[in-house]
DNA sequence: ACCCAGGCGGGCG
DNA sequence: CGCCCGCATGGG
């Protein structure tokens, strides 16, 4: 058990990251439960007040099992000392409180990039169902429960079989990123670059551009200088910081550079994201 | 019926 | 560089 503050389990697994697509959240009672499985071994959470408990199997410890915990779930971030940082104006304030304890997770960089590829020109309700039917499709059977499809069970999949999960003109683009993640590219590296050089070497991989290069960074990689710009993002900085005239994507980007912390970016783009789909604002 | 969704690659000027 | 297009699929 460990206590935790300034954290909302449900705005942080609802939020269109990774878990929101892999995950079980319920809520009985007034206490949350989140069941998700990684390649160690199935992690249950429940949450009641401050006091997170969790159980675990497979290669866990206790504390292993903490670590991944932890960490998943951003709880190392110092999120009062983010809020302060990135509330510069109403519109972020608003978003800050409407959402209060909403973390970045951190996910397995071929789990995010599986995700966000599926993600492209789509939307949360199917993309939750594609990855879905890919792990019962693809997933490894770890008896009652399967893991997340490996990219080695991608790569040897053909189309058709990819495309039955619903897919649809993605179904390439998958396939040619988990070739790339079983035999050529050793995803540790970006870990150890820095933002440019790891987007610069996503964005070799087809299937992935700038804002699926971005999403993967910052919820594979940790790094939370990124900031992934979709429509949502889009619309509402326009809406907000431009008085409804269209920008490009670089000009927004270097907006949201002048404005907040480099080093806190993907937290003010995921508070912009989820309060202008959540709110319906764009 | 119509519109849109956590975009990308390719082609054009 | 900016802009435009086609791309599958299912829900509002």
């Amino acid at each position: 058990m460990l206590h935790v503050s300034d954290f909302s389990l449900r705005h942080t697994i609802e939020s269109g990251q990774p878990l929101t697509f892999y995950s079980r959240y319920s809520n009985h009672a007034g206490t949350e439960h989140l069941a998700y499985v990684t390649s160690e071994g199935e992690i249950n959470l429940s949450l009641k007040g401050d006091r997170l408990s969790y159980r675990f199997n497979g290669n866990y410890t206790q504390k292993t099992a903490k670590n991944e915990v932890i960490s998943r779930l951003g709880l190392d971030d110092n999120l009062p000392d983010i809020y302060r940082q990135i509330n510069t104006d109403i519109f972020m304030a608003g978003a800050i409180k409407g959402f209060y304890g909403m973390r970045i997770t951190k996910n397995d960089p071929w789990e995010a990039s599986l995700c966000f590829v599926i993600s492209q020109f789509n939307n949360l309700k199917r993309i939750r169902g594609i990855i879905g039917n890919m792990v019962s499709e693809f997933g490894e059977d770890l008896g009652g429960t399967k893991l997340f499809p490996s990219a080695q069970a991608l790569a040897s999949a053909d189309l058709s079989s990819i495309r039955a999960c619903g897919t649809g003109f993605r179904d390439k683009y998958v396939k040619s990123v988990a070739e790339q993640f079983a035999f050529s590219f050793d995803k540790r590296k970006p870990y150890k670059m820095g933002y440019e050089d790891a987007k610069e070497k996503l964005m070799e991989l087809d299937g992935i551009g700038d804002k699926v290069a971005d999403c993967i960074l910052l919820f594979g990689y940790n790094k939370l200088d990124a900031f992934p710009i979709d429509t949502w993002v889009k619309r509402v900085m326009e809406r907000v910081y431009f008085n409804g005239r269209k920008r490009t994507i670089k000009r927004l980007h270097k907006f949201a550079l002048d404005r907040w912390p480099k080093s806190y970016l993907g937290y003010a783009q995921q508070y912009i994201f989820w309060r202008g789909r959540e709110n319906n604002i764009g």
